[in-house]
DNA sequence: ACAAAACTGTCGGCCAGCCGACGGACAGCT
DNA sequence: AGCTGTCCGTCGGCTGGCCGACAGTTTTGT
């Protein structure tokens, strides 16, 4: 699950890296915990670039939630897509009418790389995360995703074993993946068992065989 | 499943309605039936327009492939995405390297709305087919493809009959859908059965009540 | 015209994993 | 302390639909 859910984790906030006329004409906005930003169906399409919190994109079916990805600071996104983006903590972000992107683009094509590959990385995420839906089962997706995990955020310990900090719950997990709770949980617990890995607290993953994950996650 | 597998059918080509500026620079080229044009991990990466022939973009799995689109005349496509493009009928299409395409854009801001309209399709696209692998059951995703076709493509004749011509085989529309054969065929002969359609030899769909079809899409 | 190849219909076995349910662990409050 | 809300682990039942198999049918090639 290459899902974007965790660009590298840098000391400094991404955001700030930002060069300074991208954010010409852009609005600074805040929004509270829990708030729910776009809907499928919105007439208002915007661009946006998160400066500091976090908002989930997501899709919902009658009774379930599929999530797309998390934003995080230095993300760009554009609510051209039919999901759902909520504020899961409080978040401030800049935004621009997508239109008055359009107009922006054309007078500053400088601007245009930019844009193409953030709808290409996009685009990637969704062609990745129908793979995953198509042809790989749970129990792979979920080693992807943790191997993932690993590889962008976490730190290598002594004898091979790799600290991974996971501020996710086993629902969120699940969700990412098209999953389930139970079934998330019952597949890290039998992990633990097998001694692939070992969780600490809620929020702390220590991985001690990344290569029985690779192999876990490279099966049909 | 809203998949562009069918573009309205025009008379006319509709890759000679494509504005003669937008062809500059492009490469004539033909391609055999059943050629792989392209596959994940090409390093060459094109911007392709079609003009006569179908080709068939796809995923593969292990023992499984997912058919993401067919691409007719008039469509516009790129290899940016690690998908396969085979030709399913001979083929003679339109090429430019994405490098020098970037290029083009940069020095004629106006063929930027067009490849921003041709992402958006494929995104769209692609958050459409996420939606119906997580969330929706083969029937559903059945029903919406064949109402998707009569919209698109189809004729309405007297009483509420829709007249839906289909150049797609059993096989290949479950590869649409992310299913198989066997079932594809038995939820066609089932709804025969149930007098909501009617099939005509291999390519032609009579649909006898689009509501029905509709009912059983906006299922769960 | 005839063989070969490619499609189609149908059946039964089988299983991944969803779902509901329930009990335990670990917060914060007051 | 208790009370309440949120999260996690585990179990068993149930089912959608994949898969293999095979027979019948249409299309294609020569």
């Amino acid at each position: 699950m290459e899902i974007d859910a965790c660009p590298p984790a840098t000391a400094a906030n991404p955001f700030h890296q930002i060069p300074a006329g991208l954010l010409d004409g852009f609005v600074r906005h805040d929004l509270a915990r829990g708030c729910l930003f776009a809907a499928p169906g919105d007439v208002r399409n915007q661009v946006l670039i998160i400066e500091s919190g976090r908002l989930r994109v997501y899709l919902a079916g009658e009774s379930r939630e599929l999530s797309l990805s998390f934003l995080e600071p230095g993300d760009i996104y554009t609510t051209h897509t039919p999901t759902y983006v909520e504020a899961v903590s409080a978040t401030t972000l800049w935004l621009m009418d997508t239109r008055v992107f359009a107009r922006k683009l054309a007078s500053d094509p400088s601007v245009t790389p930019v844009m193409m590959r953030v709808l290409g990385r996009l685009l990637a995420n969704a062609v990745n995360l129908i793979e995953d839906l198509a042809f790989r089962e749970v129990p792979a997706r979920l080693a992807r995703f943790l191997t993932g995990m690993a590889e962008r955020r976490g730190r290598p310990l002594d004898g091979g074993i790799w600290l991974v900090p996971l501020d996710l719950g086993t629902e969120d997990i699940a969700s990412l993946l098209g999953s389930t709770r139970q079934t998330v949980s019952s597949l890290l617990n039998q992990w633990e068992r097998d001694g692939i890995l070992q969780r600490q607290g809620r929020r702390v993953l220590y991985i001690h065989s990344l290569d029985s994950l690779r192999r876990l996650g490279a099966e049909a």
